[in-house]
RNA sequence: GGCCCCGUAGCGCAGUUGGUUAGCGCGCCGCCCUGUCACGGCGGAGGCCGCGGGUUCGAGUCCCGUCGGGGUCGCCA
């Protein structure tokens, strides 16, 4: 090694020894005569000084030192206690530049607010900074204390292809041409899904991977093309066995931040989610909840509340915004493809004021603020329609509120299994929404079509309200994993594709492989996958999931550091296959 | 794909109802400084105001288009 000790972790036990650091130049403090480096390396920052004026005079910020010198202690008065080495410096009688450094695009500061484009661009100082460091080797710490936990139970962890095959449910796949079988492509596998499935079968029994997974679909704020999920699959489990699994790899990871996660924790059925937050993933630290009003407006003359679903939330305080603030509103609600929002302030005196409550009965008027629990000086907003949109709009407006009126706190953990998700939903609702479905029968899966129905005898008797054996772990809003109980019996999985509308050919095209090793003898099995990205940014308190993702894309999937996505040359194009047609004699799907 | 916001020096930003030489802080370069720690002082360099078109006597500023970035809704089993 050319250092003999780590600055950061030099101490007052060291004064008189001899060392050798080796690091950047944080800061250069010239006085002239003597002059202070701040050398910063993995494990810290010491104070260097430099006695000779030559030889400091030309270090700048970010040359790459190796310094050997004398540990001394600092004199009183000259202690810094912002600093862990703050009660020593080392007097350097050597100064070795190793690599100097080009003026920086940007200062590698805490105190400087960087754009993210330019700290992309240039990654590799961006991570030189303490923040981005840090949220690096925490994700590392993370995925060390998971391995930990899975090690325990002896799972076997496996790597899945990453050249598979296209399967067509779910988002776009990325294509990869297949230079061999021109005309033929790969595909990057959306989520290990099937794989780990079929090693299920493979009698592997617990199996576990911290796998990169790629969806070609629109970026969002917090979406990467591709992304990391913890992906774990066991054999002879039911629904408790991956939830208590799950929770111990949460408790260990919280664990890295010093929060302790009481287990177990708790649950609620997707339906109750719904009712009283209008979410599938609720954020309960926001207290405030959905009140059904449908009964109580059910005889109203009011023409927008004769609706299938009346509900209201309450912003607490809320009678006193000014106009311009209700207008704004409705402006929020119209983004959200609403037709506005309706509201009621109840004024300091009981009256109500707002353009509703003169549509109101003197009964619903008498009732109203009661019945969902509103008080003097509060706001009650509606949503009235159609059930899942209204209680969608109501669950968003409840965020909003929970936001503007300083509602959440942000240092409390809240966890909640979301349980008893519905099996189908009806396709036309996916289809009206836009969404690519499988199949082209009455119902669509919600999570995907090996989910198993909790009465696997009588799921198909009633669609509508099959429950599946299917969970979602949420923490504060975020819905940071989720999985279910495999389908295992050949029978049922027919009867679950036939309500899709999958004939026995079209299943046999898709999910041929996947058929076949059911059929021999595959074990009941079900799993989770954790959303890693998403969980190292909670953990490192960050808003984004770039942030834990050593060299993130920018928006529309470009690298600002190497530039990718990049044209190709037309020998590269012509040798890749990209142009080919499939050849006819292909032999079949399997 | 829809909607909203932002593109001004290496970085972060200001720039008034359109007005003459486009500023501020940090950084950078030079000089000075022997106890600083986000050191300090003096001096200096650095700009196709994203790009293209239009309105105007005159555009960083107004209009249209376009590219890039951010957010949001759709989408993401």
């Amino acid at each position: 090694m050319i250092r003999t000790h780590d600055a950061g972790a030099l101490r007052a036990e060291h004064v008189g020894q001899t060392v050798t650091l080796a690091g950047w130049v944080a800061r250069r403090r010239d006085h002239g005569g003597v002059a202070f480096l701040d050398l910063r390396e993995a494990s810290g920052v010491v104070q260097v000084v430099v006695r000779d004026e030559e030889v400091a005079h030309s270090l700048r910020s970010e040359y790459c030192l190796a310094v050997t010198g004398e540990v001394v202690a600092r004199k009183e008065g000259a202690e810094n206690p912002n600093l862990a080495t703050g009660e020593i410096e080392v007097v350097a009688n050597h100064v070795e530049v190793l690599s100097p450094s080009a003026p920086l695009p940007f200062p590698i500061d805490e105190h400087v607010e960087v754009g993210e484009e330019a700290r992309l661009k240039h990654r590799y100082l961006d991570l030189r900074r303490t923040g981005p460091n840090s949220a690096l080797r925490l994700r590392s710490k993370a995925n060390k204390a998971a391995r930990e936990v899975l090690d325990r139970h002896d799972f076997v962890e496996i790597e899945t292809p990453t050249l598979t095959r296209s399967t067509p449910e779910g988002a776009r796949d990325f294509l990869v041409p297949a230079r061999l079988r021109p005309g033929s492509w790969y595909a990057l596998p959306q989520s290990p899904q099937l794989f780990k499935q079929l090693l299920m079968v493979a009698g592997m029994e617990r199996y576990y991977q911290i796998a990169r997974c790629y969806r070609d679909e629109d970026f969002r704020a917090d979406r990467q093309p591709e992304f990391t999920q913890l992906d774990i699959e066991m054999s002879f489990v039911e629904q408790d066995d991956v939830i208590a699994l799950s929770e111990e790899i949460l408790t260990a990871l919280w664990g890295l931040i010093g929060v302790e996660v009481p287990t177990p924790l708790p649950r609620m059925t997707y339906a109750e989610a719904m009712a009283r937050y209008g979410s599938d993933k609720p954020d309960l630290r926001v207290g405030l909840e959905l009140v059904d009003c449908t009964e109580f407006f059910a005889d109203t003359t009011f023409r927008v509340f004769q609706a299938p679903y009346v509900g209201a939330v309450v912003m607490p305080g809320g009678a006193s915004q000014p106009r311009k603030q209700l207008d704004a509103w409705q402006e929020w609600a119209k983004q959200r493809g609403a037709k506005g929002l309706a509201y009621i302030l109840v004024q300091e005196d009981g009256e109500l004021g707002g353009p509703v409550a003169k549509n109101l009965t003197d009964a619903e008027r008498a009732g109203i603020a009661g019945h969902v629990g509103a008080r003097p000086g509060d706001c009650i907003f509606f949503g009235a329609g159609a059930v899942k949109p209204s209680r969608a709009l109501l669950g968003a407006a409840r965020l909003e509120i929970g936001r503007r009126c300083g509602l959440i706190d942000e240092s409390a953990w809240s966890f909640l299994w979301i349980v008893d998700a519905p099996l189908l939903e009806p396709a036309g609702e996916a289809t009206a929404a836009g969404e690519v479905t499988v199949g082209h029968g009455e119902w669509t899966a919600v999570h995907h079509a090996f989910t198993s129905p909790q009465d696997v005898e009588g799921f198909d008797k009633d669609p509508a309200n099959a429950v599946a054996w299917a969970y979602d772990i949420v923490c504060n809003g975020n819905e940071i994993g989720g999985g279910s109980i495999r389908i295992h019996r050949e029978d049922v999985q027919k009867r679950v594709f036939a309500l899709m509308g999958i004939s026995e050919e079209e299943a046999e095209e898709k999910f041929g492989f996947l058929l076949e090793a059911f059929k021999y003898g595959a074990p009941p099995h079900g799993g989770i996958a954790f959303g890693w990205d998403r969980i190292c940014a909670l953990l490192s308190g960050s808003d984004s999931i770039r942030d834990v993702i050593a060299f993130p894309k920018s928006g529309g999937g470009y690298d600002p550091l190497t530039a990718a996505p990049a044209p190709i040359t037309a020998e590269q194009r012509k040798e890749a296959g990209v142009d080919a047609l499939p050849a006819a004699d292909l032999p079949p799907a399997p």
